[in-house]
RNA sequence: CCGGAUGUGGUGAAAUUGGUAGACACGUCAGACUUAGGAUCUGAUGCCGUAAGGUAUGGGGGUUCGAGUCCCUCCAUCCGGACCA
């Protein structure tokens, strides 16, 4: 599962030689000789099957190498490629491509390969180029067929000329000196070869995810930093720990950091040290995002079109009286135009801003820009060209307007000179998660995190059970830090976990309200015809709040009240006068509105009903909707079990005397079966087999303290509580916790006969009961003179009676 | 597209090694006790059929005396990842 986020992956960087000849950029001193274009690939072995090489659209060399002729169409192609968003590029599999005109060469054999231009290689993966292996790489297949390219084949018939195999399995053709090896093995050979001849290196290359270690959050370990002057300086030892300050609301900051700048009395630090310049603390704030971004950032700001750099004319060295940057990262954005100090960002729309998806992806990206604090405007590209000054005032007045709105804040960036800012982003959750269980076993230690002897005390955890979220994240995060310290001495083992069960998530039922396009008008769910239209005219699918719908029938008055009467206008078509929702399994989340408070249950039913019942849902690692309909039986089940103890009107019931036989068999039956399925996480079946066990000594009327106080020791895990309050009615003062587990006897459960199933055919027709130790020509006997058994065998002798020893019984006809 | 998981009644689900499919609950129906019942208790309840019986674990095929379980194949849903060279 974390394959995929630590990304390794080993091959070899190979130098390709570019062909020495006439590039259109006449300032090239590489005439003479081609420069080296190098590639990174994990398949070297089909080195002699490369039939074109592909570099990424911001690759350093597309300038150096694009020949005269290709010039004009490279730089059309480069120009297509930036009207691009990051998302498209990314979401459509469009082949699209441009030849530079330069050949590569083949290091072994010499062969020209040509150089083309595509998107689809990525300039911040490896080394932004590729080497193209057609028959082997369906990508490098597609761009070869769409391109006319002609594809060498080197693996024979595994390469049907339809579509390329990625097998390992071929032996090699076409190939030169590895011609007639199998390729896993030809892998090794080449690399060394490689290697040998000075043109390549073995390298293995990973892809990091989730690399940035900050959030604009509230919940989180504040950075013990301070910056002044632009730095960021680390807060002295003796000062720590910092804590999370109190904070009143969790909005973010009025630059848009994190919600702790609203804090000023825990931001701001006095210091006489020298004036920062202004703003300068805040610059890296905002410089949370993976290097790929900036790269590409810089690549933009060299390539804007006629209205950004039109507009880039109005607004810089702080024309309007802001500082504004251009082309920003900004999250995982970049942004057109960026004032930080005021949170404001400036996105120019090109003509390629108008099909649906695009309009769909600004309105996502907006919204993500505004969710960390900054505004976003937007301007034409004809208001800029036309009228540049024009759209710098509206600019600026959308400034002084936001200024005046959030006036009632004092901006970090105003305070006096010479203070210090903290850093107002927290960590992230896997910082913190990453080693407390480390922490928890000396909690109270303060001169290190933990003591090493309490470290090999407690050791390994025994089990962690988290989501498939965790699997990835946390526990990423958490295997490399228990690493880290290991190979520091500090603890003895270096993995953290000794078993892992993903728990399924418990997710949302949620609720959908159609509205008509364009109006406040709410169409009830069956009334949609098929094709999610209604009367032909567009709806708007929009989530309502769960706890505002009764089964699937809409409150329309609450509705109306929701969110600040958001909806006081609405109007409803009914069917039947009543207005019902659409519904879908989600996963629970505030943003869609299917969050249920587990508070009104626990008050409702108690928690030991509602921990019972998560458990008796299904098994742990299965996700399911959230639905309480069950949540009755469980209840049931624990006043049942309650009155097996007591009486609503007598009181205490439970008798001293000696338990029957029967009564010892329910219990060993229910230590068995619940001691089993604990212990395989199996709690489902666990809660069944306490109502069993509960149904049973109700049925024999049994109140025998010998045999109900060890079911009260079973069931503390399930029920604490209850089993709590019990164990104390029963006139105990130590805690039940500490009572040792009941153990199983085998001799209370032993069966001296079984009804067996007797089966015609593999079909189970009848049940005879036999003792168990009877032997097979007794059971043959005793089954054939059944009266079922007659009647189906009509008079023939069966062919076969498979007796399997207390399972059943086949009479083969 | 890749990887992982899951498909069983009206519903949540159970079925340690291939051996009585649907345990335990919810719901529904009938009944008891009740002024009442959203309390408690009893019984019934996969589907078709009066019954005998037939049929049934996503679809199709296979192995076996016997398959929800093993094998092949197709389909659907969910989760995770994804221009990763």
């Amino acid at each position: 599962m974390q394959t995929n986020w630590i990304g390794k992956s080993s091959g070899a960087e190979i130098s390709f030689g570019v062909k020495a000849m006439n590039y259109g950029n006449e300032s090239s001193q590489l005439k003479a000789q081609g420069p080296q274009l190098t590639v990174y690939t994990t398949r070297p072995d089909t080195i002699f099957g490369v039939d074109f090489m592909v570099i990424a659209p911001e690759h350093e060399l597309v300038e150096t190498i694009t020949t005269a002729e290709q010039k004009q169409a490279v730089e059309d192609y480069i120009a297509y490629v930036k009207s691009r968003s990051e998302r498209e590029r990314i979401a459509e599999k469009k082949i699209s491509g441009v030849f530079t005109g330069a050949y590569a060469l083949n290091p072994f054999d010499g062969r020209e390969i040509p150089i083309w231009i595509s998107e689809y290689v990525l300039a911040g993966y490896g080394t932004g180029a590729i080497m193209a292996v057609p028959c082997g790489d369906e990508r490098d297949h597609k761009f070869a067929r769409h391109f006319n390219i002609p594809v060498t084949n080197i693996i024979g018939g595994y390469y049907n000329g339809e579509e390329a195999n990625p097998t390992k399995d071929a032996i090699l053709e076409n190939s030169g000196f590895i011609n007639g090896m199998v390729m896993k093995d030809a892998i090794d050979v080449v690399i060394n070869k490689l290697e040998e001849k000075g043109i390549g290196v073995r390298k293995v290359n990973y892809k990091m995810r989730d690399a940035a270690f900050s959030r604009q959050r509230y919940w989180g370990e504040p950075f013990p930093i301070v910056w002044k002057d632009g730095i960021a300086y680390p807060m002295d030892e003796s000062q720590l720990p910092l804590e999370l300050p109190h904070v009143d609301s969790y909005k973010p900051g009025p630059e848009g950091e994190g919600p702790l700048a609203n804090i000023k009395e825990w931001a701001l630090i006095p210091n006489s040290s020298p004036p920062a310049e202004k703003g300068a603390a805040k610059v890296p704030k905002y410089s949370v995002y993976a290097p790929v971004q900036y790269e590409l950032a810089k690549q933009m700001r060299k390539e804007y079109t006629a209205a950004e750099g039109k507009l880039w004319e109005v607004v810089r060295d702080s024309k309007l009286g802001y500082k504004f940057r251009r082309q920003h990262p900004v999250d995982r954005y970049i942004a057109d135009f960026i004032c930080l100090q005021e949170a404001l960002i400036v996105e120019v729309d090109g003509g390629y801003h108008s099909t649906d998806e695009q309009k769909l992806y600004d309105e996502e990206r907006t919204k993500v820009l505004n969710t960390i604090g900054f505004e976003v405007m937007r301007v034409t590209n004809e208001e800029v060209i036309n009228h540049p000054l024009k759209t710098g005032r509206k600019i600026k007045e959308r400034i002084e307007q936001k200024r005046a709105e959030s006036s009632q804040f004092t901006p970090l960036h105003e305070v006096e000179k010479g203070q210090g800012v903290r850093e107002t982003n927290t960590m992230p959750g896997y910082a913190g998660s990453s080693w407390y269980f480390l922490r928890y076993m000396d909690p109270h230690n303060d001169s290190e995190f933990c003591s090493r002897k309490a470290s090999d005390y407690w050791n390994q955890v025994d089990l962690y059970i988290g989501g498939t979220e965790h699997a990835v994240g946390h526990l990423l995060y958490s295997r490399m830090w228990t690493k880290v310290l290991y190979d520091l001495g500090h603890i003895g083992f270096d993995e953290p976990f000794k078993q892992l069960v993903n728990q399924g998530m418990i997710q949302g039922s949620s609720r959908f309200v159609f509205r008509i396009h364009g109006t406040n008008l709410f169409v009830s769910a069956s009334l949609i015809s098929d094709n999610g239209t209604y009367d032909g005219k567009q709806l708007d699918k929009l989530h309502a709040d769960v706890n505002m719908v009764d089964g699937f029938e809409l409150d329309t008055e609450t509705f109306k009240k929701w969110r600040n009467e958001e909806y006081a206008d609405a109007e409803f078509i009914l069917e039947d006068g009543k207005y019902i929702c659409g519904s879908e399994v989600e996963k629970m989340s505030k943003s869609k509105f299917n969050t249920v408070n587990p508070d009104d249950l626990v008050a409702k039913y108690g928690a030991d009903t509602f921990r019972m019942y998560e458990m008796f849902l299904g098994p742990v690692e299965l996700s399911k909707p959230w639905d309480t309909k069950g949540i009755e039986g469980v209840h049931r089940f624990i006043r049942k079990f309650w009155r097996l103890f007591a009486d609503e009107l007598k009181g205490l019931v439970v008798m001293e005397e000696e338990p029957t036989a029967a009564e010892l068999k329910v219990l060993h039956n229910a230590i068995r079966r619940i001691e089993n399925d604990t212990e395989r996480f199996s709690f489902n079946t666990a809660v069944s087999n306490f109502m069993i066990a509960t149904n049973e000594l109700t049925d024999l009327k049994c109140h025998k303290r010998k045999v109900l106080e060890p079911l009260l020791v079973l069931i503390v895990p399930y029920a604490p509580h209850i089993a709590a309050e019990l164990w104390s009615l029963l006139g105990h003062t130590t805690s039940v916790i500490d009572q040792p587990y009941p153990v199983f006897e085998e001799k209370y459960v032993k069966e001296t006969s079984k009804a067996y199933p007797i089966a015609i055919n593999g079909k189970t027709r009848t049940e005879i009961t036999i003792a168990l130790e009877a032997t097979q020509q007794q059971v043959e006997e005793l089954v054939l003179a059944d009266d079922t058994v007659k009647k189906w065998l009509e008079g023939k002798a069966p062919k076969k009676i498979i007796y399997v020893k207390n399972k059943m019984i086949n009479v083969v006809i």
